[in-house]
This record gives structure tokens, C-alpha cells and sequence, in this order.
DNA sequence: CTGAAAGCGCTTACAG
DNA sequence: CTGAAAGCGCTTACAG
């Protein structure tokens, strides 16, 4: 296909071929049945191979124009460069493109004023759906997309009972709770994430009754919010650590968190590992490389992406009733999570 | 707007307002000339608040139909759960944003069989152009989009005469040289990246150009190549600090590689910023995170995916000249590179 | 199995 | 300043 050649159309390929436009439509594009059966004859042959000659490609704007389909998907993610949602959407890409779906991917910051915006912005682009990654607890930008008829799921992060695919975060703090129950830990505390996403709040949440159950309580002031990144691990941390009775153990609800909270730690003269123990969640690659690695709890991220994809590509097809997934996850125990310092061996 | 009203078209507007729908049109999209003018009108006015308040936004699908411009553009990156091409790509689609030009984006894994099927893929989209992410050095693929007459930018990496915004990789090397130079380094190396990337070839042959320009040439054996994750810098550097005459001084073209790289200098029992020196490449947010900070080179990732963009959509608008831009990286040290061990103090 | 027609929602050169 | 017409490239119900 050289750069002045126009690219071939039903119209072009018809003439062609001395047929109607409309035979050459079923026999490429038509639905399964029909091109079967204009598969069998001679005529399917001749259409077939001139277009495979001209590298014939149907134009999809056409195709929406006439279908009210356009195959298109959006996916709203916080942020991009943030390893987690980055790995779930290449999930929903992936999955998105065997399902032959394209995806539009824009970062939305958590700011409720962005969010609706680039919601906007994509539902201008007459997509067939969106996947939320950045679903907000009070789900308000949710309930309005949902009243115009527009069909989505949630990833990550679970709102109201709207559609989603999630890691059983509230199994994932349990996890953690009893595996620093386990070494010992009755000092502990969480840095639990921004107060609007479903994740930090749910790990804390399983993190806090599974030690309730194990008669400790933990005070209010010992789960901290914080941001998603390592300023705001530290700073959550920072705080933590400058408290009368120091925790030996922090559960930080993402790693990032965690890592910040292991320079804070630095910074008060803790060894992570030593004289403290940290565990995060997520367990991104890099928490395996750490000088101290990191203890996390593992959730596929890249599956819960394509779950995701696969769910809404349901919903799109009008497909049955709509179920929630929840991923299980998984801890990874690794150095970073020692016994309290003062402990019997 | 609720579920069951039917989105208004300029049909339906034009209708209502006993108009005809060229004139609609002319007001609600025309260009802004016309737009401009009708706007004095009376006419004008009504058309404009009923389509505020109906809510109209143009069907892009019919509006491509008809220009032949999709204001969609491409995007191909290696992987984007590499924090290094999230970034860039973060810069992509926000300036494309403010363009009014939608993006796709797709990992190619770097493999020559993927770039070819998903750079189809997304031309089958009916893009109005592509950004490379994922260039290799033998420019093949890119000569046969080329050919095709098909509009391009390459970003991070350069191939050929291609129009790219890349970082002065080879400025970077120099840089790094310079200042493992000047803590008296001698006996160093390099963990060059793949052989396909030109970030990794041309931070090496600066840093190699610089070393020899001080009279010290760098053996062919202590260039090794790598993969640009942990695992590739880990094995690099196993064998390097293996070697008789082992290196005081380690030069990663990547920070996830000097991370890696650090890890087997830790088996090794070397301690970073003490017993060896090590500086990667990109200053990752990580790298100032790490427990020994990573000195590493700085680049602008999220400028360089916008200047791509800006690019890119110079060359769609058909604007004058296409030069290549080549963003200037500055070095910040940190505590990972040490003088050599046995240096006078 | 193939053809003819209508129409998806827009833009734009041509008249008036 | 506004209208009428043509057409971008497809799909699909209706005939034959």
C-alpha cells in the first residue's frame, strides 16, 4: 500500500468486481451466518481475495456512524504513572483488544472537578462504556453517569453496589493482621490512605477487626489516613513513630505508603526489619528488590484488569446479571516483618 | 439528560428551531470565521442556548466520517508499567488533551511481531498520526509506516531522521562520566540497556567518549548489555563484579538496572555509596526514596511526552519544518556514588 | 445468493 | 446570513 493509492472502500472494492456494495459488506463484515454462507460460493472468493489484496480495512467511524456501536471503551485511572493502575489497565487493554475493543486511558488525579471533565470528554467520544479506576466512596460522580444510561464497572476500588472488580482488600489486611498477630506485634498501627478510596479503608478495616478479635483495639489515633505515595507514607509515619508508645509494626495499605514509611523509620534510628516491622500491599515489583524486602500482600493486578475489560464488555452485550468479582489475595512474607524488638526468642 | 432522551443531533436541533441543519451546523462547529459572524446574529443566539441546554456534543464518528480527520493519534510504548514511559505518555495525553486529540495506547513489549500488529491495529482506527515509544535502532518497521505515508513522532528513543524528542542521552553518559571522573574513579563500566535502544547506546557512548577523552578507554567487555529491569541490571552487574579486576564504579543507563545492579553488589557484600559507586538514569521519584539514594540523571519525561504530542500535531496541521528536539538532562548526586574505596581522602 | 435503497450525523461548496 | 444538496463509508431490512 503506497502513500498515494486511496484506501480501498466497500464502494471501490464493489465496483471493482462489478457487484453491489451491499454483497461486498456481508461477505467482509457481515454477521457470522451470512458470511458463512457467502463463504461457500465463487463470488465470496473473488471478494475475499481482492480485498485481502488491497489490504482492505473497514473504516470504523463509518461502521459507529451506521451501528451506534463504536467498540470503544474508557478507562478513568487516577494516575498512570502509579505502577498499580498502570498494570491494571494494561490488563484492560490486553483483554479490551481480544475482545476487539479500543480503549481511551486518562488520568483523572482523584479531582472530583477532572473526573467529571475527562468523564465527559470520553463520553463525547461515544464509547460504549467506562471502567472507573478512581471510583470515589461517596460514588456521586458514579450515581450521575449511571442516571444517563451510561453502562460501566469499577476496578480497583468499589463504590455503592455498582459493578466492580476488586481485590478482597478486607481479607488482605486480615492477612496482615495475623501474620504480625503471629510474630508477636500488640503495638501496631495503619497508614491507611486517602479517606475516599475503598482500598486503604478496607484494609484498614480487615487489619483492625482481626485484631479486635484478638482482644486488641486499636485507638483512632493509631490508623492514620495518608496519601498513596511515599511523601505522604513518610509524613503518616513520621507522625507515628514520634508518639509516647512507638508501635513495633506498621501496616502501610499500599507499598509506595510503605516504603516512605521505611525512611521515616530511617530517619528515627529503626532498622525496617530490626527494630521495626513494616508490610505493605500490592507487592509491585520493586518490593522484592528493596535492601530490606518488602512484606506484602499480593494481588493480581494485570487479571483484575482484564476481569474488568471482560465484565463490562458483558454489560455492553447485554449479557445476564451483572456480578462483582473479588480477587483473593495472597501475603507475601518477607524480611521486612520481624518480631517486636523487646520479644522472647 | 436522562436515559431514555435520545442525544440531541443538529438535526433534531435544527427541527426544533424550523432552521436548517447546514446552518446549525455552521454556528454550533463552524470554523471560527463563520462562527464568529453568525454569532451576532439573533439566530445565532437561539441556536447556541438551546444547544447548551439540550446538551449537544458533535458525534465525532460523523464528523470524521466527513473531514477524514479522526483527531485520534496512537501511541506505542514498550510497557507502560514502566514508570519511565508512564510519564512520558502522561505528557503525551495531556498535551493531546489540550489539543483537542484523543489517544490510544498499546504495549508492544518491545517485540518486533507485536509493534507490527498493534501499530496495524491502531492505524485500522483511522489515527491521524502515532507516537513511537518503542523505536529500535534498525528502523525497520518505522520505514514501512513511513512509506505508507503515514504521519509520525518518535519520543525517548531517536531511529534514523525520524522527527523524535528524546532527552541528550549521550549528554547524560558525559555527565556521569564527568563526575565519577572527578571522585577519582578509574576502573568503571557500564550496564548498557538493550542493543535496539537508543537511550541505552548513546548514554554509554557518552559516558565511554568522556572516559576516553581523559585518557581511559573502556574495554569491550566492560559495556555489557542488559534488559531494563531489575533482573537484566542484577545479572549485569553479577558478572561484572565477578571479574578479576573488579569496578570501583557502575554506570546503569537505567535506574530500575542500578537498582538491580545494587542488589548483586549486595550479594557481593559491597555496600552501595561506601564500597562501590553506583548512578542510574532518569531519576525515577524512587530513586531519592531509596535507603542509599540513587544519584541518577535527570530528564524531563512528562516535557518530552508533550513536546511530542506538540510535535506530532504540527506535522498533522501540515506546519512548516520538522526538527527533532532533544531536551537537555542535568545530573543529581546523591549518596550511591562514593569515592573509590582505597582513594586518598 | 445478490441488488437497491435508506440513513447514521456531520461538513462544505454552491446558490440566493 | 441561510438553505438545499451531495457525500463521507458503512449496515440492514426488504425484495427478488
Amino acid at each position: 500500500m503506497t502513500a498515494n493509492t486511496p484506501r480501498p472502500t466497500l464502494q471501490s472494492i464493489a465496483r471493482q468486481l462489478g457487484l453491489h456494495v451491499s454483497t461486498v459488506s456481508r461477505v467482509l463484515n457481515g454477521p457470522e451466518g451470512e458470511g458463512a454462507r457467502a463463504a461457500s460460493g465463487e463470488t465470496g472468493e473473488r471478494i475475499r481475495r481482492l480485498a485481502a489484496e488491497l489490504g482492505y480495512r473497514p473504516n470504523p467511524h463509518a461502521t459507529s456512524l451506521r451501528t451506534q456501536r463504536s467498540n470503544l471503551i474508557g478507562v478513568m485511572v487516577p494516575r498512570l504513572s502509579d505502577v498499580v493502575l498502570a498494570t491494571i489497565y494494561e490488563g484492560i487493554e490486553e483483554a479490551a483488544a481480544e475482545l476487539r475493543l479500543s480503549t481511551f486511558v486518562t488520568n483523572t488525579w482523584d479531582r472530583p472537578e477532572t473526573q467529571r471533565a475527562r468523564t465527559q470528554m470520553i463520553l463525547d467520544r461515544r464509547v460504549d462504556g467506562l471502567v472507573f479506576g478512581d471510583a470515589h466512596a461517596d460514588g456521586r460522580l458514579l450515581d450521575e453517569v449511571a442516571a444517563r444510561g451510561t453502562k460501566f464497572v469499577l476496578v480497583n476500588r468499589r463504590a455503592g453496589d455498582y459493578p466492580a472488580v476488586t481485590c478482597d482488600d478486607y481479607l488482605g489486611g486480615r492477612l496482615v493482621a495475623d501474620h504480625l498477630l503471629g510474630l508477636g506485634h500488640e503495638n501496631v498501627a495503619v497508614i491507611a490512605g486517602p479517606p475516599y478510596a475503598s482500598t486503604g479503608l478496607d484494609r484498614a478495616a480487615g487489619f483492625a477487626d482481626r485484631y479486635r478479635e484478638a482482644g486488641i483495639a486499636l485507638p483512632a489515633e493509631r490508623i492514620v489516613p495518608s496519601g498513596f505515595d511515599t511523601a505522604g507514607g513518610r509524613a503518616a509515619a513520621q507522625r507515628l513513630l514520634s508518639a509516647p508508645a512507638r508501635p513495633t509494626a506498621l501496616f502501610a495499605v499500599n507499598d509506595f505508603t510503605a516504603i516512605g514509611a521505611a525512611g521515616a523509620a530511617r530517619d528515627h534510628g529503626l532498622r525496617m526489619g530490626e527494630d521495626i516491622a513494616i508490610a505493605g500491599f500490592n507487592d509491585i515489583p520493586l518490593a522484592a528488590e528493596l535492601p530490606v524486602p518488602l512484606t506484602s500482600v499480593r494481588s493480581d493486578m494485570h487479571e483484575m484488569g482484564r476481569r474488568a475489560a471482560r465484565l463490562l464488555a458483558g454489560i455492553i452485550a447485554g449479557e445476564g446479571p451483572v456480578t462483582s468479582e473479588r480477587l483473593a489475595p495472597t501475603l507475601v512474607v518477607r524480611s521486612s516483618t520481624c518480631r517486636p524488638p523487646d520479644s522472647p526468642t
